[in-house]
DNA sequence: GTTTCGGTTCTTTTT
DNA sequence: GAACCGAAAC
């Protein structure tokens, strides 16, 4: 492998310095991940056990990418070398070492639909439900904020609901009720999977120090988008050897709102006193005419490191603006741009479509349907948190872990005549645990239902029983078959229109299931792969050479020859609630359109409707979108479709 | 007493 | 859609 030639100087330095503290600022499209994954292959070339090498990742897919492409780059491979999110990693590590704070092997983990399920219980429970009490969901974003920031719930609450008529202490009451709630179920939350592992860390000094002899070296992706825990995770972590490698860019900083602070990046160097700073500033992306429009947007956040990003490519066309009457007329022009870039030789799959928030693309979704243009939705839905994946999931969810509650709950709640009270009854008769194999258990079940009700379940049962007496457990993805034909199947196709899509989906879940060794190995994993869906749409985009249309967010990391960006208009980017309500709320969104810019190879193309209707059938005018015309008009190349 | 159904309202971003 | 509430149906 010879390093020169794969690398320019600027990626060489980086990936062959010396141990020790090293932040590389990478701004977008100069290599960052081909650095990361050479620095793993030099790494290794040097004699560095796989095993004792941690690499951090922001999405399972940017985790997936760089192995597979070190698993290339080395021959010796990588196995045994540890990838992926922070929550992954806490996971593996409270699977191991749980015991010391109280949690069983086998917790169960919260997706968010949980977490909001037990904050709304919490809420009817402690009978706050009213009008005026803030929504299960709003609090649950609220605990999540609190925990992602080390921050207090009351004080959180005091900021948010101040001057509205509620009351603090009862946000709290609901905090302490949903927090006892995840305990008695042995559960953690997403953001308790962090908590608790810097809490592990902290206080077990035994389990801190065989992680830090483990891990020789550790690597850190968007290291921008870390919040305080990871941060600090981070930084135990490497507090032995201090081989920590920090990769990031400021600029592409966007989740502020989920607690991530860009000033983790800013203070590296602070931190490690010592550290190494290399910049990746040669941009081999796009093409110089959307990079000007990228540095000239830089030049409205001040207070950030100012970079330039510098073009090797050669000059192509300015980036187009389209001024747009309406929501309809912009999903006609995307309709014709994209039939005009396929007459100029680009194929579908080249092309992205991106946006703000999910619902702005509903239109033009529909349009592209009309105009018989494949594309695919990384949609706002996570595949496991789908309502039909969740009910098939509880059957497995029950049978590995009787004290499953809310598992236990939704399986009965499938089931015609049985509602939140029954099942409430019945959890209690059983004392907080259902075992499928204790006959006693399943004739009191029978016995409470009837009807149509009660001839569903005697039909679910075998499955159970089957499961449990053949303890296969290799074969894991049989159990979603059987539960299909016993009774998901009918269960379906009476309750949802989209019946064939979601049976597609459950037979894609078994083969998935099949695939690991055991169903509590899959089980482990469900909760955190909420994403296994929107990865494989790029490479689903890829193979059907299909359009890609994706938020923002989601597209971070990506690249495509051809952006489109719609809506962008003032009112829907910056979305007016983040400008209102966070602290940097106009900044972070100016690095959203900074994200978006820099995704485009050779064509970008902005689409600003003017007008929109409200809800109430009035007119609103929008302007242009203050990222846009905050930067030199020059830059674009001004288009007015003819209509 | 429970469950189910129908009408209404709102929709930012996600591990 | 999906979450909520109130009324109808079982």
């Amino acid at each position: 492998m010879d390093l020169r030639q794969a690398l320019n100087e600027e990626q060489y330095a980086a990936v062959t310095a010396p141990d020790g503290p090293l932040l590389v600022l990478a701004a977008a499209g100069t290599g960052k991940t081909r650095t990361l994954v050479y620095r793993m292959a030099h790494l290794v070339g040097r004699g560095v056990a796989p095993d004792r090498i941690l690499l951090l990742t922001f999405t399972n897919r940017a985790s997936r990418e760089m192995l597979d492409r070190a698993q290339t780059a080395i021959h010796s491979g990588v196995a045994g070398l540890w990838g992926g999110t922070f929550h992954h990693m806490a996971n593996r590590i409270l699977r191991r070492h749980g015991r010391a704070l109280g949690y069983e092997s086998d917790f169960a983990i919260l997706d968010r639909d949980d977490a909001r399920t037990l904050v709304g219980e919490s809420i009817r429970a402690l009978e706050l439900n009213t009008k005026e009490f803030p929504r299960k969901d709003v609090l649950q974003a609220l605990f999540s904020r609190a925990a992602n920031t080390e921050a207090a719930v009351e004080d959180l609450a005091v900021e948010r609901f101040g001057n509205h008529a509620v009351d603090p202490d009862a946000v709290v009451a609901v905090y302490n009720r949903y927090t006892r709630r995840k305990r008695e179920l042995g559960s953690m939350d997403f953001d308790d999977l962090l908590v608790n592992c810097l809490r592990l860390l902290t206080e077990h000094a035994s389990v801190l120090d065989r992680y830090r002899e483990k891990f020789m070296h550790v690597l850190v992706d968007e290291y921008q988008d870390t919040n305080t825990l990871q941060a600090q995770i981070v930084d135990l972590l490497a507090g032995g050897y201090r081989n920590l490698l920090v990769v990031g860019d400021d600029f592409q900083s966007i989740y502020g709102w989920r607690g991530a602070d860009f000033r983790n990046i800013m203070s590296f160097p602070e931190r490690y006193p010592d550290a190494r700073v290399f910049k990746l500033e040669t941009n081999y992306r796009s093409v110089p005419e959307v990079l000007e429009v990228a540095n000239a947007c830089i030049a409205g956040n001040p207070e950030q490191f100012q970079k330039a990003l510098r073009p090797t490519r050669e000059a192509y066309q300015r980036p187009r603006l389209a001024r747009l009457r309406d929501g309809g007329e912009q999903a006609r022009y995307v309709v014709d741009l994209i039939g005009e870039l396929e007459r100029s030789g680009y194929r579908r799959r080249d092309i992205a479509v991106l946006y703000r928030a999910h619902f702005h693309a509903l239109e033009l979704q529909l349009e592209l349907t009309r105009a018989g243009i494949r594309h695919i939705v990384t949609s706002g839905v996570r595949f496991f948190e789908q309502r039909h994946i969740k009910d098939v999931c509880s059957v497995v969810k029950i049978l590995m872990n009787p004290g499953d509650e809310l598992a236990f709950a939704r399986l009965l709640g499938l089931l015609k005549g049985v509602g939140p009270k029954t099942i409430a009854k019945l959890w209690t008769e059983f004392g907080g645990r259902f075992n499928a194999f204790d006959d006693k258990q399943r004739a009191t079940l029978a016995g409470a239902l009837r009807g149509e009700g009660r001839r569903q379940w005697m039909r679910i049962e075998p499955v159970l029983t089957a499961y449990l007496g053949d303890k296969t457990g290799r074969d894991g993805g049989e159990i979603f078959a059987r539960f299909g034909n016993a009774f998901y199947d009918e269960y379906a196709n009476n309750n949802f229109e989209d019946y064939e899509r979601r049976m597609e989906d459950i037979r894609e879940l078994s083969l998935h299931a099949g695939r690991y060794e055991t169903l509590d190995a899959f089980l482990a994993d469900v909760a955190l792969l909420t994403n296994v869906d929107a990865e494989t749409d790029v490479q689903r985009s890829q193979a059907e050479d299909a359009v890609h249309l994706s938020t923002i967010h989601q597209a971070k990391g990506l690249e495509w020859s051809v952006v489109i960006l719609i809506w962008a208009s003032e009112g829907m980017l910056p979305a007016p609630r983040t400008v209102r309500e966070a602290e940097d709320g106009e900044a972070e969104e100016r690095r959203l359109f900074y994200v978006t810019v820099t995704r485009a190879k050779d064509e970008l193309c902005i689409c600003a409707p003017e007008m929109r209707r409200t809800r109430d059938g009035g007119v609103m005018y929008m302007p242009l979108s203050r990222f846009v015309s905050e930067i030199p008009q020059h830059l674009f190349r001004r288009v007015r479709p003819g209509f």
